[in-house]
RNA sequence: GGCUCAGUAGCUCAGUGGUAGAGCAGGGGACUCAUAAGCCCUUGGUCGCGUGUUCAAAUCACGCCUGAGCCA
């Protein structure tokens, strides 16, 4: 995907439906505000955007989960869904659907698409057989098997013997339409080691897969026989048709594909990669619609350099850090400081300096001194310099016209880190620039037009700066813009039109003679644990 | 067991054939508009290990070690 700045059409995108066994944990949160930075990015541009989130709600687990805590499944997952709904809130994730996969729309969609693979031959009856882990929703072989058949990824958890009818998917019918698509489109799968995974899994042949259950009571019956429910996994995709209907409409498979399909963009973990790479994209084959334009497996994420994991007792809880830092220090941190696509590791020390560098002394402070400057030297207001009488060769103008379509291309390629760094330079100018003309010393020597000249330069550059940022961290940017003298919310999901990417990413546009705002920190620094545990 | 990716300064990483780089952290300096911020200078590296190809290897080939992952 590349940037063209002509284009209006749609873009829809997803994070994964989250399940809910358990509240939200970091990895969610990661997935979740790398959507709303891409999402955020395209309404800036001006085209209509669908972010849908959600949950995922069936499957044996989570009813073995409530069953455990003594409440009803549906009260389990209302419960789960609204502590989901409360993070996105306080991380300022401006989703457009929230899709969950219990509400009785679902179910219309489901039984609809079901039916269309089934005309096309492609669901069977037959015996499945083997290990089955609740915990993966997933069937095991038992060479994978530790000691005492216990799951190598939920070591205290034993797998199941099963014995059963189940449906099956045709699968294997697909394997060469995939290999086609993989071929013809090589941005299908994103980054390059995920797609080379499952080239190869590909490549070594693929098997029908289960798509029911028996004697499960909590999900979807099977349409063409009730005695079987249907396996989690072949729901849970369909979330993401479902949350294209419009609220209110009158739910129907026609009525969700017209306006969003084919979903632009699926953001996702690599551990639900074949999922969302293989078996999707060949029931969507099946039931003859065209497939989504990419599925991007994020990494992980470590903690102190090791694996988080409830049962060693060192997980990160997005709730606590969000409500301890804010969510523009977190979007900042896991956005800026990992490479999207590779694993990365969250260290509290790191996150502190990291954001005392990029976002209080570089960039806060930068618009705190030179706004300073401007109350002192310019009677609070944009010095009256035009932007385009501003020559060419202007270090901050060079590097700010260069900065729209630069940025512009990171964020359309997912390059979140990339586009912070670029954008922070323009920021890291400016104090160079600053310091090199020393605007106040102009002021003492009585040079008010030089002086107006530099305070406009740094201000524009700050003001572009904090646009290009907004979809990382919006309140930040918002600030910014306030104490520049705009009035307006930056997280409007009509912000592509009121502040188009067209003008507003462009050097220059900041009003001459508009008011500024008194000068207050827009990022305070985060003291340093005197002790770090 | 097969395959993929990674191993470069204390930390995070860029560099893919031609005299080792950035940011952060550490040290020093000048300045004063500023959130003890910013600016300038600076310490710091047998580029995982070994062999080979080459006039020349962090970069290519082979082997090995370590870590992460996919598959059987």
């Amino acid at each position: 995907m590349t940037f063209d700045a002509a284009d209006t059409k749609p873009f829809a995108l997803t994070t994964p439906l989250y399940y809910v066994n358990d509240l939200p944990h970091i990895g969610s949160a990661y997935t979740t505000m790398a959507a709303d930075a891409v999402a955020r990015f395209y309404r800036l541009t001006g085209r209509p955007v669908l972010l849908i989130t959600g949950t995922d709600e069936h499957g044996q687990k989570i009813l073995r989960t409530a069953q455990d805590r003594g409440v009803h499944p549906q009260e389990h997952c209302d419960q789960i869904a609204a502590g989901f709904e409360r993070l996105w809130q306080h991380l300022n994730i401006t989703c457009d659907r929230f899709s969950r996969t219990t509400h009785p729309h679902h179910q219309v969609i489901v039984n609809q698409f079901f039916q269309r693979v089934w005309q096309q031959g492609d669901i069977y009856l037959g015996q499945q057989q083997g290990w089955y882990c609740v915990s993966c929703e997933e069937f095991k072989e038992e060479r994978d098997l530790l000691a005492d058949h216990r799951c190598p990824i939920h070591t205290n958890k034993s797998v199941e013997w099963r014995d059963e009818q189940n449906y099956f998917f045709r699968l294997s019918r697909y394997q060469g339409q995939l290999e086609q698509l993989y071929a013809e489109r090589p941005q299908f799968i994103q980054p390059e080691a995920r797609r080379n995974e499952v080239l190869s899994f590909v490549a070594r042949g693929l098997q029908d897969f289960s798509i029911s259950r028996v004697n499960l009571e909590w999900g979807f019956a099977v349409p063409t026989d009730p005695h079987h429910t249907l396996y989690v996994w072949f729901d849970a995709l369909l979330g993401y048709v479902t949350a294209l209907l419009e609220p209110g409409e009158s739910p129907s498979l026609e009525a969700a594909l017209a306006r969003w399909w084919p979903i632009n963009l699926h953001l996702i973990g690599k551990d639900i990669l074949r999922f969302h790479a293989v078996y999707w994209p060949a029931m969507l084959m099946s039931a003859g619609l065209p497939v989504p334009g990419q599925v991007f497996g994020h990494g992980f994420l470590t903690k102190d350099g090791h694996k988080m994991g409830k049962s060693l007792g060192n997980t990160l809880d997005p709730v606590k850090l969000v409500e301890k830092y804010g969510a523009d220090a977190v979007r900042y941190y896991f956005l800026k400081e990992i490479e999207f696509g590779k694993d990365g590791d969250f260290n509290e020390t790191r996150f502190i300096t990291v954001l005392n560098a990029d976002l209080a002394n570089d960039l806060g402070n930068l618009l705190n001194r030179t706004l300073t400057m401007a109350q002192r030297y310019c009677g609070g207001k944009v010095p009256a310099i035009d932007g385009a009488s501003i020559g060419p060769d202007h270090k901050l103008k060079c590097l700010g016209q260069t900065l729209a379509i630069a940025v512009a291309e990171f964020y359309s390629n997912l390059q979140f880190s990339q586009a912070c760094e670029a954008i922070l330079g323009l920021a890291q100018a400016s104090n160079k620039f600053l310091d090199g003309e020393a605007p106040w010393s102009l002021y003492k020597q009585g040079k008010q037009q030089e002086t107006e000249r530099v305070l406009y330069a740094v201000l524009e550059s700050v003001r572009l700066a904090a646009y290009l940022l907004s979809p990382v961290i919006p309140q930040t940017s918002a600030l910014i813009y306030r104490q520049l003298g705009f009035d307006c919310d930056l997280s409007q999901k009509t912000i592509g039109q009121t502040l188009p990417y067209r003008d507003h990413a462009a050097w220059g546009g900041l009003p001459p003679g508009q008011g500024l705002a008194e000068a207050q920190p827009v990022f305070q620094r985060i003291e340093l644990p005197v002790v770090s545990l």
